[in-house]
DNA sequence: CAGACGATTGCCT
DNA sequence: GGCAATCGTCTGT
């Protein structure tokens, strides 16, 4: 088992995007380890693409961006579900991936539980991490682990696994973007496992 | 300090 | 397909 170290997110956040498709996200919590498998990401590219948040200058919330890379930047959307991406390139160039869809693989009844509204019926594998506030919830990521350095083993972390063939990864434009310039909102940097029935949408 | 709005989700028709 | 939920962040007074 090797933890994906420091220079994995050192890199062009393109190449970053694709290669964590396939890769373990990990969370400690209540002596558990809750894993699924990435299948689903989009790449913000810093202050030239306008739906990247670091576009509209440094501020409290972007900051993180701005900082070395293999953090996480962890915000709250419509004052109700969290996101979650890993900061990526230089520090100083303030990009991301967004984590937008996995594949549960362990700790299946904890992450249920997360997502339950109603206790009384059982929440279908597909439904549990199949969005990006969805796998938040599941896995129990909230503003606390904004800035956590994910390299280090704890809480939150990757685990290697080879990566996908290029065959297996397609690709289209970003979602929920409306705000962006139209070139930004038509790049296709939304990366998804080809035929994974596990991605949002 | 008021006002606008968002890298979404789930429920309703 | 439409739309409400709900609040932190940012902007402009």
């Amino acid at each position: 088992m090797t933890i994906l170290p420091r220079e994995f997110f050192a890199q062009p956040t393109l190449t970053v995007a694709q290669n964590l498709l396939g890769q373990h996200l990990v969370r400690a919590v209540e002596g558990q380890h809750l894993r699924g498998r990435i299948v689903e990401t989009e790449a913000y590219l810093g202050p030239e693409d306008t739906a990247c948040h670091a576009s509209k200058g440094r501020t409290p919330r972007t900051e993180v961006m701005f900082g070395p890379p293999g953090r996480t930047y962890v915000y709250l959307i419509y004052g109700l579900h969290y996101m979650l991406n890993l900061v990526t390139e230089v520090e100083s160039f303030p990009a991301a991936v967004l984590i937008r869809a996995i594949e549960p693989l362990a700790g299946l009844d904890l992450m249920r539980q997360h997502r339950q509204r109603q206790p009384s019926q059982t929440m279908p594998l597909r439904q549990i991490g199949n969005g990006p506030g969805k796998l938040c919830q599941a896995l129990r990521i909230d503003k606390s682990l904004n800035g956590w350095d994910v390299t280090t083993g704890q809480t939150l972390w990757l685990e290697a696994v080879e990566p996908l063939p290029k065959m297996a990864i397609a690709s289209g434009p970003r979602l929920g973007i409306d705000y962006a310039q139209a070139a930004d909102r038509a790049a296709p940097w939304r990366f998804w496992q080809r035929d994974n029935p596990f991605i949002s949408k």
